[in-house]
DNA sequence: CCAAGTTGAGCAATCGTTTTCTCGACGCCA
DNA sequence: TGGCGTCGAGAAAACGATTGCTCAACTTGG
């Protein structure tokens, strides 16, 4: 207290100051800020002119607490800020843009109790929304206890079919892959993806041998190549293929990490890419993909679109103008460099 | 209205409504949820009941608007969450464990105008305090406009020595590393980093000319090779270097794509690392760090520990227990793997 | 010139909690 | 038995804004 004294800008200009130098009441004041109410356009400004004297800030707890609306959501990310969920939560910002809305950041780290505290504080805040993502494409159990508090999942989506979930379209994606490399003329195509645990690479292995099945084909080594997501085994993999089916014309890989593994491995044993073999990679991470040699064609997910797609989907619920509320899939993009 | 009768958790308990099921004023259960006030057991014990039984979440915004404390910190990231401001977002959020306080997460692109925005946002919901983060070590003008809000800069210290900021300690990283190569009997140490204009590359090349002069020594290919943070550069400069100086012995590399192009580029030549040519990193971005080939001896910046002391050190200036509140400097850790 | 509108601004209730008083009841000691 | 201290609980005033209602002062029209 005795602080604030000395600190102008800690002991705020509340309205009743602006509406006293204005020579106004309180009332008044607030309809001359907010653009509600009639009155002379002379007495408006002089409230507005007041009110920047003043560096007046509305207090948004108060307005909150009139209004029922706390401008703000929530979002959840289940483990940690990551490659996945970066991207989606840049999205988040992008959509919400110059607006009022803020968002209270909660990582939970994986831990249901951790998420449970967290939601307790969300709602303690009233938020107006709550946006649920994680870095998996799997589907999670709905947030428990989220009441009536509208509730979007972003790439991670909810398994209740009622909760609004955005997701990415993993089958397009694989489809944008092996279009592309049968476009190119290839036809003894290897998948080399993820362990099977994985939603993302159970879903675009089966795109990619249904395609390639449609097309008269079977995949090069004769089965999906199934490992975890990292360098090691794509190098690994593609040695083994390589070995094993000495014709392969092209890799379309589950991640970027894969694809530069595959990318190493083929160099060191001289072959040339893309012209003797092709690869995709998948989600277009640039670290990866630009420094690889050569530098990926791959997959985008195009995360930044799904965060702002749920952001809408959120918005538009809780404007209770849920017309357009439901669940959508998000396009991939294919974008091309040198490896395929 | 209407609809809230349907829906029991949007038309939240009040605590008027926890006094009436319990039988008490609103005053009396006030104090038997915060524990404050004296009353018999029985009676706060009543309270609790109906407090759980209605499922009672208290309104924050009545709350803060009546203590004054919002129980909110701002974060404000300077570019985008990347590589470097996640892991301090994560300290941060560390550090805040399982409290009361919550983020507000503000990512301003870089642009001045879109900061002034977001922060005019954090003052009108009265966050407690902010923190400020980016990607870059060189010093920031101090966020304009804060007036007495407590900020404290987390990795991207403000230009206003008054201002409270946590800095990762460049030299100290360059001595772990230098240290770590002379101790291994490295005498012949390149140094290839990132542009001049980054303040990092500057800081971590000044100690590192400064050690090697104090032991005697020049760096490799006389003198330090600025380039920009990529692995292309890092293949290029080892070229270079090991064409010039073919006595080299060590890198120690600006950060872990240029460890990894060196690594790469020296591989190629039939080089063996680290029998032949040790090689440090910095950064420790495992994606990089992990999977070159052989593992990279890198220094971490600890950007974890930045983030969690940046917060207690906000969590005590916002209390007004500022003895502690000082700019500090958070040391470097070496994390030896195989390249050195 | 008077009644009926219109306009501009203030009053006061309200949102949900916290906190300071106030006050009755009870126990204890002289 | 009377006075005093303690204890437990309620009443009511904040906190800072919004908003429906009231009402005085003008306009306007008959």
């Amino acid at each position: 207290m005795t602080d604030l004294a000395h600190n102008p800008a800690s002991v705020r200009a509340r309205l009743i100051d602006v509406a006293a130098r204005a020579g106004v009441s309180v009332g008044t004041a607030s309809k001359a800020l907010s653009g509600s109410g009639r009155m002379r356009d002379e007495t408006r400004e002089r409230v507005l002119g007041a009110a920047e004297a003043l560096g007046f800030t509305p207090n948004r707890n108060a307005q909150s607490l009139h209004t029922g609306r706390s401008w703000t959501i929530g979002l959840m990310t289940t483990d940690g800020i990551g490659r996945f969920s970066t991207p989606v939560l840049m999205g988040v910002e992008d959509a919400l843009g110059a607006g009022k809305i803020s968002v209270l950041l909660c990582d939970t780290r994986g831990d249901t109790i951790r998420e449970q505290h967290r939601l307790r504080l969300l709602i303690e805040r009233r938020v107006d929304g709550i946006i649920v993502t994680g870095r998996r494409t799997d589907p999670r159990p709905p947030l428990a206890g989220v009441g009536s508090i509208p509730t979007v999942y972003a790439f991670s989506p909810s398994t209740d079919p009622r909760n609004v979930s955005v997701r990415s379209d993993d089958a397009g994606g694989a489809t944008l892959a092996i279009e592309h490399l049968l476009g190119l003329g290839r036809t003894r195509i290897a998948h080399v993806t993820g362990p099977t645990h994985h939603a993302a690479a159970r879903d675009r292995a089966a795109r990619t041998l249904e395609l390639l099945g449609r097309a008269g084909l079977a995949p090069a080594g004769g089965r999906v190549h199934y490992g975890d997501w990292s360098e090691v085994w794509g190098r690994r993999a593609a040695d083994a293929v390589i070995r094993t089916a000495p014709d392969t014309d092209a890799f379309f890989c589950g991640n970027d990490h894969i694809a530069r593994g595959v990318a190493d491995a083929l160099r060191e044993r001289g072959v040339r890419v893309p012209e003797d073999v092709a690869i995709v990679g998948y989600d277009n991470w640039d670290t990866m993909a630009l420094s690889a040699r050569p530098p990926l064609t791959t997959v985008d997910m195009n995360l930044g679109e799904i965060g702002r797609l749920a952001t809408l989907q959120l918005l538009s619920i809780i404007d209770a103008d849920a017309r357009e509320a439901a669940s959508v899939t998000v396009p991939c993009l294919l974008i091309v460099r040198e490896s395929a």
